[in-house]
RNA sequence: GGGUGUUUAGCUCAGUUGGAAGAGCGUUGCCCUUACAAGGCAAAGGUCGUGGGUUCAAGUCCCUCAACACCCA
């Protein structure tokens, strides 16, 4: 083996192997037990998201296959309509084309060949993390047995009136002419200004002034709308407004949505343009006027001299105009929250549009009590308030986007422009019984991506086929994602699994956090602070990354900045991890909260880690290779040494079953770092040496069997986390262990043996450990090298004390750098000597030529300082009678045991400083 | 404005039904000790955001305030 660690030179070459083998496909007819990738975008590239969540439901499918259930890791990536549209498009404008040039099947017959060329980007991204989905039944949102549930969907939605057509407001993106949803727009502050305009009363008796961030809209008001109890206004509701620049009359309405407070409290209403006002106008049943095209420029409801001017030209020229007449009172600098696509970048515009929407609320109302009853549970438990928040505010959903990739809607319309759904058109003229003479065309539109995204955990099974595979794994066990699409995602599948499958899509949803910069910022190519997960895999040099951070920016003026912060924090770019500790690295980062800042830091850490697990695994290896470890029916004989660690492993495999329950793969993480660095490696690898070195075969048997079967359970232990280095040690080390297997992933999840912990062998060894501390803190601090043999005294110890030096002489000598070990009688007189205690046991390192008597005083002072403290607390507390009287008995007896102890050590120290000080 | 969280060591975070304040990283000493310097041995470092309350006992339960974050409007 190599002295160091490399990941890279075992990583690839592991997964190919698994990949195929066939390991990642569900096996067996077990319990099963599924988890649904939430498809990552066609398009898209891994990013730290991404392989964290991925990670953690690696490691749970991982843990479960190894647990023998019969696993499935759905594999897939959804068609991302949007943006996959705009890849394509992007290529064709380089070659001056665009989609409209094409027609519409060309186009689509491109977004294809796309695809089979560069789609599978991101789920080749997904393997270098090690992911074990079963890609041989990955699936893709538009696949056509996708496309076939999608529209089975549809029809029935629509034919119990779920699905329907409306003219609502929707969010526009006037560069890419469609609707977009919530998610697709990013609502950032930006610099803008308050204007305050006039609007005299009709009737010529005087004014009053509005405050607005969007003038250019006037031309589309419809009221002005006043608080009820605004008492500065109330003598003007009900008056009508002579709107400026327009021909129109406006009424001034009292609504209690307006906020006297703001501006001058009157607001202007533009319910064709603004989500509020539309609100506000459903109340009062005013008038829409729609003012924008569809590129958001004015059409012919306005005046002649606004027509086709862009929203912000017409904005200049209303202000232009008003002030011309009069009427604009002021303008305020004012920050205001400027919607914008977050792909085009366009400002979105709430726009009327025909639309189809699902109607929700009949469907919300079972997807609530599925988690009330707790058929659904929420890990944390909290986001089921969020849950609950949302599903009772739940507006229809709009289903429609006026692109061209993605599932088109099955409705045609005839030359009346009557709806008619259906599978096809053959299938629409049998139902609705039409004729060859009525001209059907087809609704252009597509369908929401997240549409088919919500049939996923059903759609990816077969259905609407009754196939095997969905009656086995449906409903999945568990949902892992982020909280930030519980709305758009988590709550859709769960309102149509419900619908069309009777039953939940999942019986838990893991919520976990997001990702963010180690200063707690979102990562984001603008900031200039995103890391790549394969730079940490592979490692990346400092200009490469300089380079990769700075271009391609949308602010180019960023980019000094950028690399002015890349080059501080990253002088030596970045070194290569391997995938393994950047897993552990997101296993530990992931607890309870919500947000979750990444420290590379943390990564070289658990690099650290898995060199460490590397050169132990070196060490049991030269220590045990081609010789006896217990495989043979000899005789074995166990040291206190080979018990204890074997104890202790069980305690780690109970705790780590626990953690991955209960979903605390922080703690998980922990456990499992703990016992390998501090118990295994720190303890028993240095226990072991002394034994096979100087004890009998039988017993060297022993040690050796206990090094390979411990190292190889822990191997186990860690394989969800970390499988690749698992697997190549356990190549190794499993033979030697009497195991036998292609490989540990289907290897079982080690199981606890409680009945192999032995409560005495854990004091004594814990004894052993305190005397090797005492010697060992005594030499670090009186400076003398670690590396000089010291003998030492005993005093005062118990026959059970004398029973244990006896025993383990060879390991205290060993770890604790003993040249001799001499017992004195109580009353002999010690030489002056440093101090330590063990219970009552003295250990004594007397001071001739070693250690400076002063500073062994201070040393002494110091501890007694610290004893003295302690116990005036517990003192002041054991004589206190509300404590005696209303304490547990338990507690009482332990703090007057500590205090009994505490007392003893004290007198023992004070002895012996009052003893150098005499000398 | 409504909702949900967070506040513990220099930094990032754990902290079970209330019962001796923990880890990693960083810092400071000493050591290239035959698995590992990506290491070993040891040490320093905390009024648990504030102010109250309940309790024999509060980081933990209740209330107040403050700061910060996110979601919805």
């Amino acid at each position: 083996m190599e002295k160091t660690y490399n990941p890279h030179s075992i990583e690839q070459l592991w997964y190919q192997t698994w990949e195929d083998q066939g390991y990642f496909a569900p096996q067996g007819s077990s319990q099963p037990y599924c988890i649904m990738i939430p498809p990552p975008n066609v398009t898209g590239t891994l990013h730290m998201g991404h392989s964290f969540q991925d990670t953690l439901m690696d490691l749970l499918i991982r843990y479960h296959r190894m647990q023998g259930e019969n696993t499935l890791w759905q594999a897939g990536t959804d068609h991302a309509g949007i943006a996959t549209q705009m890849v394509v498009e992007r290529q064709l404008a380089a070659q001056q084309i665009t989609r409209h040039d094409l027609g519409r099947e060309a186009f689509m017959q491109k977004v294809w060949e796309w695809k089979a060329k560069s789609g599978g980007h991101i789920t080749q991204q997904l393997r270098r993390m090690g992911s074990s989905l079963d890609w041989a039944t990955e699936r893709f949102t538009m696949d056509e047995g996708l496309s076939r549930a999608v529209r089975e969907v549809f029809i029935r939605l629509y034919e119990e009136g779920l699905i329907y057509r409306g003219k609502r407001l929707v969010n526009w993106d006037p560069v890419l002419h469609t609707a977009v949803s919530d998610l697709e727009v990013v609502s950032q502050e930006e610099n803008g200004s308050l204007w305050h305009l006039r609007y005299p009363f009709a009737d010529g008796s005087g004014s009053l002034d509005v405050a607005t961030t969007r003038p250019e809209t006037m031309l589309g008001d419809t009221a002005v709308a006043v608080h009820p109890d605004d008492t500065r206004y109330q003598p003007w509701i009900g008056k009508l407004i002579a709107l400026p620049l327009t021909e129109r009359l406006i009424p001034i309405i009292a609504d209690d949505h307006v906020d006297p407070a703001f501006g001058s409290g009157c607001v202007k209403v533009t319910p064709a343009h603004d989500f509020n006002d539309y609100a506000i106008g459903q109340r009062h049943q005013l008038p829409m006027i729609n003012i924008f095209t569809i590129d958001a420029k004015l059409n012919d409801n306005v005046p002649v001299a606004y027509r086709g001017l862009d929203r912000l030209v017409a904005r200049r020229k209303v202000v232009e105009d008003l002030k011309i007449a009069g009427l604009l009172v002021d303008i305020k600098p004012h920050k205001s929250m400027i919607p914008r696509g977050d792909r085009s970048h366009a400002i979105i515009e709430p726009f009327l549009t025909d639309q189809w929407y699902v109607k929700v609320a009949p469907l919300a109302g079972p997807a609530i009590q599925a988690v009330e009853e707790g058929r659904i549970r929420f890990i944390p438990d909290n986001w089921s308030k969020t849950y609950f928040e949302w599903m009772r505010n739940i507006e229809d959903w709009c289903i429609s986007r006026q692109i061209w990739w993605g599932h088109q809607i099955p409705a045609w319309y005839d030359e009346t422009g009557k709806e008619y759904v259906g599978y096809d058109e053959t299938h629409v003229r049998h139902k609705y019984e039409l004729p060859e003479s009525v001209l059907l065309t087809r609704d252009p539109d597509v369908l929401d991506t997240w549409f088919s995204s919500a049939l996923w955990p059903f759609s990816t099974l077969g259905w609407p086929d009754q196939t095997k595979r969905l009656q086995t794994f449906y409903p999945t066990n568990v949902l892992v994602t982020g909280f930030d699409i519980i709305f758009f995602w988590v709550a859709r599948m769960i309102m149509m699994g419900l619908k069309f499958m009777g039953d939940v899509p999942f019986r838990e949803v893991y919520i976990h956090g997001l990702i963010r910069d180690h200063e707690g910022q979102k990562m984001s190519k603008s900031k200039g602070n995103v890391l790549d997960p394969l730079d940490i895999i592979d490692g990346i040099d400092l200009e490469t990354l300089v380079k990769k951070r700075t271009t391609g920016l949308m602010q180019p003026e960023m980019a000094p900045n950028i690399e002015k912060a890349t080059r501080s924090q990253y002088p030596q770019g970045i070194s290569n991890f391997g995938t393994d500790a950047l897993r552990f690295t997101f296993t530990a980062l992931a607890s309870t909260g919500r947000d979750i800042r990444f420290d590379l830091g943390r990564t070289e850490g658990y690099r650290n880690f898995c060199n460490k697990l590397w050169n132990a695994t070196r060490y049991v290896l030269m220590t045990t290779e081609a010789k006896d470890t217990g495989l043979t029916s000899a005789e074995v004989e166990l040291s206190l040494a080979d018990r204890w660690i074997i104890g202790k492993l069980q305690e780690v495999e109970q705790q780590a079953v626990q953690h991955i329950q209960n979903y605390r793969f922080d703690l998980l993480a922990q456990a499992l770092y703990e016992f390998t660095w501090n118990e295994y490696c720190d303890w028993y690898l240095e226990f072991s040496k002394p034994l096979l070195q100087e004890a009998t075969e039988v017993q060297q048997r022993g040690t050796r069997r206990t090094l390979v079967r411990v190292l190889e359970v822990l191997l186990r232990l860690l394989h969800p986390i970390m499988p690749f280095i698992t697997e190549e040690l356990w190549q190794k080390v499993a033979p030697l262990a009497g195991k036998s297997g292609p490989t540990i992933m289907l290897q079982p999840y080690p199981q606890a043996q409680l009945d192999k912990i032995d409560a005495t062998v854990l004091t004594e060894v814990e004894w052993l450990k305190q005397f090797i501390l005492g010697v060992r803190r005594i030499r670090a601090e009186m400076d003398i090298s670690p590396g000089k043999p010291l003998p030492i005294l005993l005093q005062n110890g118990t026959s059970e004390d004398q029973r244990k030096v006896q025993d383990h002489e060879n390991i205290l000598c060993r770890l604790a750098r003993l040249e001799s070990l001499q017992w004195l009688e109580a009353d002999v007189n010690a030489p002056q000597s440093a101090i330590a205690l063990v219970g009552d046991l003295r250990i004594l390192i007397p001071l001739a030529g070693l250690i400076d008597k002063d500073a062994e005083l201070k040393r002494l002072d110091k501890e007694m300082e610290k004893l003295r403290k302690m116990l005036q607390g517990l003192t002041t507390k054991l004589e206190n009678p509300n404590f005696t009287s209303r304490a547990p008995k338990e507690i009482i007896e332990r703090e007057q045991q500590r205090v009994t102890e505490m007392k003893a050590s004290l007198q023992q120290l004070e002895a012996q400083a009052e003893k150098i000080r005499a000398m």
